[in-house]
RNA sequence: GUCCCUAUCGUCUAGCCUGGCCUAGGACACCGCCCUUUCACGGCGGCGACACGAGUUCAAAUCUCGUUGGGGACGCCA
């Protein structure tokens, strides 16, 4: 095991957001590349948002995108798993304390007792005059009298940053330097004794001994805050990746509002998650040759950081759509029935009745056409339900001639005598039929599949008759008949 | 307002570090043709981009600077 440890450290909110997938994926593609640890850590500092069933929706998305972790807090009453623990940020409140009181110790950290009312005030004033809202340092450099003199007064804890500048190397967006005087004395302790955001981060990758930090590039700036209290604090400093955003499709900050902005939005539209894993990874790294689809255990062999892109990319559907389709068709016969199974039960079909070399066939002639699991419902519904209706253009095309009900009738006579009820014989039927006639098969196959389908499109025609069932077939084609036979009278 | 990041076909990108091989390659989408019982798959072809302006150089998509566009940060949110 090599000595690479990385994380992702999402706020358990309910929802998980499709960029933090993205964030997860790197991490989790690199820590498997490099033979290394991740780690999942709950951000639940903010108690609003620590409810058990929250993590649960996060965890549930991580594991259908088949990111696995090697650490991390237990669930359901288990322990944790791994050595660095607690890996819940509301577990952790005294390490943040110690950690707070050693910066205050050593004067990098002092007591700010301005209160909100104060500080609201003073930012918007600084708004409206188009100044850059910073804290005044009011309280910087009270003397320790003068802290004194507060008592009880409430106060929260700033952190004191130091001259100079700070230097960041990015692994992905390269050296990035900045000035110190750029940032003002943040808050790292709310006056209720809460660590912010930025300490309990530094504090927990610190201690959490993270080699690297791959994140969004929205805490580029964060970075630099990080920076100063990885060293104020003592800690051996992480290699940082800021990683570029996803967009939505209009180029936006993709808003969780939007559908597919949650990951198991795509679940529950019929996406394998190898394919958004897929999706996801490209959208932001190539392998440098021309292949674009891989399996997961293909990426971590192919994973490179150095080949991580540096701009924000657009959401695609059509790409997704067109890579599900790709994935959908890499899948073994078993595979993709496990998957399909389960949403044409869910639709109310009656599978139980059904064989299961039958089931396994029907999916098999299926497997080429859809782009997502769940279009198996539209695409293979008459194998359980019977068509009552008929597509409009089609039967204007296919049965409204005044030859059809002779050409229907024609078919009907094969069903109900051709010796074997097979792909092979149905189709010589059919082109025997066609040679005597002089007509192309399509003027039989079309109206055939009208009248067994209610559709145009679906299955190899005579793949679907086949499973569908000489009775079945007959009735279907019966009752096409008849419905033909009233069209023409009224 | 201040600071940071970013910029190649409609979209994702290769090429940029180590200028010439780039009349800029691939994929999705779109269009056409082929295969074919439909759709899909597959094959072939087409459309289509170096944001702009200076500079460096014999030579710039590639290096430098500026402009513009896009994104982000500036919380007692994470």
């Amino acid at each position: 095991m090599s000595t690479v440890r990385v994380r992702i450290a999402p706020s358990p909110t309910g929802f998980f957001h499709i960029g933090n997938a993205k964030t997860a994926l790197i991490n989790w593609l690199y820590a498997r590349k490099m033979g290394g640890t991740f780690i999942l850590r709950l951000e639940d500092t903010d108690t609003e948002r620590s409810k058990d069933e929250y993590s649960d929706v996060v965890c549930g998305a991580l594991l259908w995108l088949g990111i696995d972790w090697d650490e991390g807090p237990g669930f359901h009453g288990d322990p944790d798993m791994g050595a660095y623990g607690p890996y819940r940020q509301s577990q952790r409140t005294e390490l943040y304390r110690r950690e707070v009181q050693r910066l205050l110790d050593e004067g990098k950290a002092y007591k700010c007792f301005c209160t909100k009312e104060e500080l609201d005030a003073e930012r918007e004033r600084a708004t409206a005059e188009k100044r850059p809202p910073r804290y005044n340092k009011k309280c910087r450099d009270l003397t320790p009298e003068q802290v004194a003199a507060k008592g009880a007064a409430p106060f929260a804890v700033r952190f004191r940053v130091p001259e100079g500048f700070t230097e960041i190397h990015d692994l992905v967006q390269g050296v990035v330097r900045t000035e110190n005087k750029e940032f003002d004395d943040f808050i790292i302790v709310k006056p209720n004794g809460d660590a912010i955001f930025h300490l309990a981060n530094v504090v927990d990758d610190g201690l959490m001994k993270m080699t690297h930090v791959f994140r969004g590039d929205d805490h580029m700036t964060n970075a630099t805050r990080h920076v100063m209290l990885f060293n104020a604090l003592g800690y051996d400093l992480p290699r940082f990746g800021h990683l570029p955003m996803v967009l939505d499709e209009a180029g936006k900050k993709y808003s969780k509002r939007l559908h597919g902005a949650n990951v198991l939005d795509w679940r529950d539209d019929g996406y394998l998650p190898e394919a958004l894993v897929n999706y996801l990874v490209l959208l932001g790294w190539t392998p440098g040759d021309d292949r674009e689809v891989f399996r997961p255990r293909e990426l971590i062999e192919a994973f490179t950081i150095e080949r991580l892109g540096q701009s924000a990319a657009k959401f695609d559907l059509k790409k997704l759509q067109w890579l599900n389709g790709q994935h959908i068709r890499l899948l073994s016969v078993a595979e993709l029935r496990a998957r399909l199974l389960p949403i044409l039960e869910k639709q109310g079909f009656d599978l139980a009745s059904k064989p299961d070399a039958w089931l396994t066939q029907m999916v098999g002639i299926c497997q080429e056409k859809i782009k997502t699991l769940n279009e198996i419902v539209e695409y293979a519904d008459f194998f359980f339900v019977e068509p009552t209706t008929y597509e409009e253009k089609a039967v204007k095309k296919q049965w409204e001639g005044a030859d059809a009900p002779a050409r229907m009738q024609a078919i009907r006579d094969i069903f109900a005598q051709t010796a074997e009820w097979s792909v092979e014989t149905l189709k010589h039927a059919y082109e025997d039929l066609c040679a005597k006639t002089g007509d192309a098969l399509g003027k039989y196959i079309h109206p055939t599949r009208l009248a067994l389908t209610g559709k145009s499109v679906g299955p190899g025609l005579f793949e679907l008759a086949e499973l569908l069932g000489r009775e079945a077939c007959l009735a279907r084609m019966d009752r096409a008949i008849d419905y033909i036979r009233n069209m023409k009278e009224s």
